[in-house]
DNA sequence: GCCGTTTTCGGCCCGACTGTTTTCAGTCG
């Protein structure tokens, strides 16, 4: 059996599949086949090596016996040959393709065949030319909306969320390690920042050999080419297609390289001018007084040389966290320990996959107090939303549930879609029967501002309205956010006491750390919610965590952190 | 490609919007 095969292979070669059947002649049901086999896949616990060798898959919902074979054959051989004339039937081009906003798979079929374009440069170049235009079922504003898409996609190119970048990171830091001679080790940069975006890897080492470290680095199998490699700094790019830069020190430099490296350049830029102002050169290499370096075995220490406190590396962008480290009003950040409930989740009664049940085992076992369940309101058909009945149904489980448990306790919430003229998606009678209303906009995207704003506003001044939902719309690298005031939006909610969530999908981080901090100056309280559609996306509230430092949160600014009695008392108001 | 059952094949989530048409295909969520 090859163990070089893993579940996320698995799951990631499926996901392949179900695209580029999007791009065939075949049933769209096929493609979706695929997928659905993909997450059920995911949502299992179990080793996909024991699924199959204990021929388990067929027992997975959405694997019948085509999906058994393929799987089985993948994972025993390391390949799967059906994969393998699929993509060679499709050009490659064609799946980037189908990240152009507007651009579908039946778009791309019909741009291949009449215009044969196979990549996004084609594209862009017959875009250019003027030749969708005269297409059936094109003309000029497709031409321009499918530019535009080309454009945005590549200014995103490059860029990777934090989620996709982090696991490389880590793997490739932990092969660097294996290298005897390094002494100090640690991943820098954005990474470190805890950016949202990430661009590059960054990891600093220290060691009395950097040229054997270097050639060890440029000499591991994750390596598609080098940069530059010289005694301080080499550069490569990942198979992956990720670049990463390893930074070579002496272990006295260390404390000082860390700091720099870390950044961002803004912070450096600010604390450097400060440290000119004190009489001291500041640089990657140490802390001068004239020719004299002064001393320094920690982070810690050059903030203290400085008169500054400590900053947490996810402060570190000159937004004023200097300033406070001086008067010594650097917050206790939020952290992991300090959640104690886990808001906005999805059971498999509308688009979840996952039963009521199975999430209360997750949530207990990563020690929380409370769930609120927030399924989709009934104008979100794409995601199965709850009609009354359904509701009530929910409602009467949950009840029955919160009976059994005696420390443990479910809230009962509902997504509700906030339909374009502001209102929710139930009447208030259906709205009263929820513990939380978590009110969220799912459709009409392209709204002029001034439109978005009393729609966003109408829907705070809702009096069931707990919580406004990834308040802006965005998908990082993906899509961007609606037209909006944020600014008003937020002081609308301080006026009305209303709850804003930082969605912590890391598709999403909505809200915005860089808006954190203002909302927390005008008084609004978030909620940091998973937005689960899963057991294992309850985990990506660490990413939310995360952006809610970036953002200057500390626990009494994050309802999410009350306990459960206090929990109850905040929202009987 | 899966599922459920009406055991052999039909249905698979559904509606709005956009831009293209002149009644609808494609895309999106």
């Amino acid at each position: 059996m090859s163990e070089t095969i893993t579940k996320k292979d698995v799951i990631h070669i499926l996901e392949d599949i179900g695209k580029l059947l999007e791009l065939t002649d075949e049933t769209p049901f096929k493609s979706r086949a695929y997928y659905h086999a993909a997450r059920n896949i995911a949502a299992t616990e179990e080793d996909i090596h024991t699924l199959v060798s204990e021929g388990k898959l067929s027992s997975i919902k959405g694997i019948g016996d085509a999906l058994n074979r393929k799987i089985t054959e993948l994972v025993t051989t390391g390949k799967l040959e059906y994969y393998e004339k699929l993509k060679d039937s499709i050009p490659a081009g064609h799946i980037e393709m189908m990240k152009i906003e507007g651009l579908g798979p039946k778009k791309i079929r019909t741009l291949y065949k009449k215009l044969k374009i196979k990549t996004i440069g084609e594209l862009e170049y017959a875009c250019i030319e003027n030749r969708l235009v005269e297409l059936a079922g094109f003309g000029k504003k497709t031409q321009d909306r499918i530019l535009t898409g080309i454009e945005r996609l590549k200014r995103y190119k490059k860029r990777h969320l934090y989620a996709d970048i982090v696991m490389e990171a880590e793997s490739l830091f932990d092969f660097v390690r294996e290298q005897k001679d390094v002494i100090s080790m640690v991943l820098a940069g954005s990474i470190r920042r805890r950016n949202e975006v990430i661009k590059d890897i960054d990891i600093l080492a220290s060691t009395e050999n950097p040229l054997k470290l270097a050639d060890f680095f440029v000499s591991l199998p994750k390596v598609r080419n080098i940069t530059a490699k010289g005694k301080t700094k080499v550069s490569i790019v990942l198979k992956s297609g990720i670049n990463a830069d390893l930074r070579i020190v002496t272990e006295k430099e260390f404390p000082y390289a860390l700091h720099h490296f870390t950044g961002s350049k803004e912070h450096n830029i600010a604390m450097r001018e400060r440290a000119k102002g004190m009489g001291i050169k500041m640089n990657e290499y140490g802390l001068f007084r004239g020719d004299d370096i002064i001393p320094c075995e920690s982070e810690n220490e050059i903030f203290s040389a400085l008169g500054l406190s400590f900053i947490p590396p996810e402060l570190r962008e000159n937004m004023g966290e200097i300033e406070a480290a001086e008067r010594g009003e650097i917050p206790e950040l939020v952290e992991r320990k300090d959640i104690r409930g886990l808001l906005h989740i999805h059971t498999n009664a509308s688009d979840g996959s996952d039963s009521l049940e199975a999430i209360v085992k997750a949530a207990k076992k990563m020690g929380m107090e409370y769930i609120g369940i927030t399924d989709h309101s009934r104008s979100a058909y794409y995601a199965g939303g709850l009609s009354i009945d359904e509701i009530k149904r929910q409602h009467a489980t949950i009840d029955e549930i919160n009976r059994r448990e005696d420390k443990f306790h479910i809230l009962k919430g509902i997504e509700a879609d906030i339909l374009p003229d502001g209102s929710l998606d139930y009447d208030d009678e259906i709205l009263r029967s929820f513990d939380f209303v978590i009110a969220a906009v799912h459709s009409h995207f392209r709204m002029p501002e001034e439109e978005m704003n009393s729609r966003l506003i109408k829907s705070l001044d809702n009096k069931f309205t707990t919580i406004l939902a990834h308040p802006t719309g965005r998908l990082l690298l993906a899509r961007d956010p609606y037209s909006l005031d944020l600014k008003k939006i937020i002081d609308f909610a301080a006026k009305k006491g209303k709850v804003i969530e930082l969605n912590a999908n890391p598709h999403r981080l909505d809200l915005d750390w860089r808006y954190c901090k203002y909302a927390k100056s005008r008084g609004v309280k978030i909620a940091i919610n998973p937005d689960a559609h899963n057991i294992s996306s309850l985990y990506h509230i660490d990413f939310g965590i995360n952006i809610a430092r970036k953002g200057w949160l500390e626990p009494s600014d994050c309802i999410n952190c009350l306990n459960l009695e206090e929990m109850k008392e905040f929202l009987s108001h």
